[in-house]
Order: C-alpha cells, then structure tokens, then sequence
DNA sequence: TAGATTGTTAATCGATTAACAATC
DNA sequence: TAGATTGTTAATCGATTAACAATC
C-alpha cells in the first residue's frame, strides 16, 4: 500500500463544500457526476477536485466519473461525520439563540449538547431543548458529553477567558464569532466566522467601482 | 509618483483585522506599535504585515514602528470605511434578526436600511426599528437607500432567486449565510458564512487525534 | 471501437518568509 | 552613536492548473 501524502488545510476546508453538493446532487436523484460537473456546481476547477480527492484515494472511474452515493459516503467518512459529534456553545444572546436553534447543526451531525451564560435569567432557561448553565458548569458537562468541540458566541472582551476555560476542559476545536483573535496552544483548532470583517473587505472593492 | 501593484485579494481580506486590532490597541491608549508586535497580537508575521503595508504605500518610520492612530485612519481611508455603508438583509429569521440587532455592525460603519421575508406574519414588524418588507419591495429600498451591499440569510432554497432579485436591483456584494454556492456574475463580490462547512473541516482532525 | 474522464505529473502561478540596506 | 524597525527584494514555499497516459 502505497503513502499519501499529508493533504494541505486548504484541502480539508473544501471537503465540507464537496459533501453537501453531492448531498444535493442525490437529493435531486442524479447518481453519477464528474469532476467537471461538481466544479461548476460550486465554482472550482474540475482539475482541483481530482487533485484534491487524490489526497484520499482514487474514488472515480475513467470515462465515467463519480458516483455520486459512494463519493459522498467517502467523504463523510474521511470528515469524521459517520458520528455524531457532541458541541457545546458559549454565550446565548441573539446569535447564540440563532445557532442553537438552527436545525442545520443537528442534521449535519453537529448536536449542541450544552448551552452557557453569564446573565442570571437565562440559567436554568431551555432553548431548544437544552438548559442553559453557568460558566461554573461547563467542565462537568465537556466531562459528561466528551465534548471536544465548542462554539464561541459571547462578547469579544469574553472571548479569550471562555477559550481558556473551554481548552481546560478538554475542548480541541473552538469556532469562535467573536471578533478577536484567540491566543490558544498549537494543539487546538480555532476559526473564526466574522461577518463584519467579511463586509468590510468588499467595502474595499465598492469604494472603487466607477473610479 | 510610483505606480503601486494591485493588492491580492488575500491582502484585502486581512486589512479588516488589522484595522480591529488598531482600534483595540487605540482603546488601550497605546499610541505606537511595531508590525512584530501587531503580529503577534493576530498571529500573522511581521514580514507580512510589512508586505501587506506595502501595496498601499509607507506608513511606519524605521527604528519606531507605526503610529496606531495614523495607521488605523489610513487602514480606514483604504477600506472606504470613512463613509456609512447601506446593506439590505433579506431573511428575518433567528439568524437574520440576530444580525440585525448586532450593534457590531452599526459601530462599524455597516447600516441595516432594509429587511425583507415573505412570511406574512413577519411583514409590517419591525426589528431594530426597521419594517420588514416583502421582496416586492427590494429593488424600491435598494434604489432609494442606494444600497450595494446585502446580506442573505434566508434557506438555501430560497438563496439564489434571492441572489438574482438583489443583483438585478443594483447590488454588488452579497455575504451569504445560506449553505449553497450562488451562481452570479462576474461583477459581483460574493462571500460566504458557514459555521457547519467550518465545524466539519475541525471534526477532520478532531477523528485522526489519538491515532 | 471511439469518446469521455480519471488520477497524476510537471509547469505555472501566487503568496509567504527571510534578509538586509536604509534610516529613524 | 547604537539599537530598532521599516520597506523592499529575492528566495522559498505551497497551491493551482494544464496536460496527458491510462482506462472505463
């Protein structure tokens, strides 16, 4: 059996876009694509989706393409997503109502398993079924649920204590809405999802139209 | 006068960040800072931010580094951000309604001047003292606010005929919260949002720890 | 068989980093 | 002056694309 080599991060950031197109594709009924096909769906070149799958094995046939079921089920397992994976979110404010809300996490397989709070009258509140806790509780429940994923929706001058608390606790990957950058040691995933810093940098390109 | 090359895009999309780091650094009463030390506060090398710098002309003086005001104001200036921007949001959902009553976005220049859904129900309400619209009134506030920045939040099957609708109307860049990739052309800025695309590149490498 | 499309290699392109003269 | 840090060039690194033999 021959070595793969390690694929780049960029890589792995484009298998989620990959896995939901072909969702979509089986959703619409059609079982066989090819690479060409998928790269117009999602505006990538069809020579980087082989390149990309490369890294993981030879899925297509020659002549044919993919079929779409077992691409899917490739990726899937290569994202980890044959599991459901325990999530807990920090910071219940509008935002943080919005995400636990949303369906998409939990059908995705992406279960919030533990709401947090600072504020005295959402303790003990339900949202979406789950109770919201203090602070004070999350080790038990990162302990209890084996949560390795957590999601920060709290203040930015927050952000920093509850990532520390969050890594203590065991958590490994943080996506995190506040808009600061966490200082965090080498072996903890972070991300950040920033929509004003995303609108102000085609703020960029509008001031210059028409110049 | 020289002539400065284009700035890469991956240039523009950190200018954000650079400039939040200078306003926090402002807050701070720090007046001085050298790119090494702003590095490390949003963990992107000095020779970068030196780099990036560069494309849009010379800022710092040898020996002292930047003054934090001075370049803060310039990063402004660069993004267009010395002006108010009009964005339209579409989709006043949890998510939506969460966006629209973020003070983050107002404090940064980014004013919601219209929301738009097609439930019923909605239509007629206000959320952070702007009515909701139906889209019939899309292309009448987007001319009239002069709008050309939108945010989509609605389901991802409703994304693109919202997309075409906003294009056709007059505007130029949307950031998308819905999960699917819009087909637009190719005068267009078009950014993406999607926390379950982001988790599930983590759970990639959250599935190998251990092995 | 002829046509289509993969997987892979090599070429290209672009972004990051290192290094250092200039200079505050 | 000595020390620090910029702006810029060149070197390196990494990602994308083009091309094509293999083969369905």
């Amino acid at each position: 059996m021959e070595r793969l080599e390690d694929p780049p991060d960029v890589v792995i950031r484009r298998l989620p876009l990959y896995a939901r197109s072909l969702r979509y594709l089986l959703d619409e009924g059609i079982n066989s694509v090819s690479s060409q096909e998928l790269g117009e769906r999602i505006n990538v070149t069809a020579a980087q989706i082989r390149k990309d799958l490369s890294y993981f094995g030879e899925f297509g046939k020659q002549g044919i393409g993919y079929d779409v079921e077992k691409l899917f089920n490739h990726i899937e397992r290569i994202l980890g997503l044959t599991q459901s994976w325990p999530v807990v979110l920090v910071g219940v404010g509008h935002l943080g109502q919005a995400i636990a809300r949303y369906d998409g996490f939990h059908s995705q397989g992406l279960q919030i398993v533990g709401l947090f709070d600072t504020d005295p009258l959402k303790i003990g509140q339900k949202v979406a079924d789950v109770e919201i806790c203090a602070y004070a509780h999350m080790p038990q429940v990162i302990h209890d649920t084996n949560a390795r994923l957590a999601i920060v929706a709290v203040p930015a001058s927050d952000a920093q204590p509850v990532a520390d608390i969050l890594i203590d606790a065991g958590i490994r990957a943080i996506l995190c809405y506040a808009p600061i950058i966490l200082q965090t040691p080498d072996d903890v995933w972070v991300r950040y999802i920033d929509p004003v810093a995303v609108l102000h940098s085609m703020t960029y390109y509008l001031a210059r139209e028409h110049m």
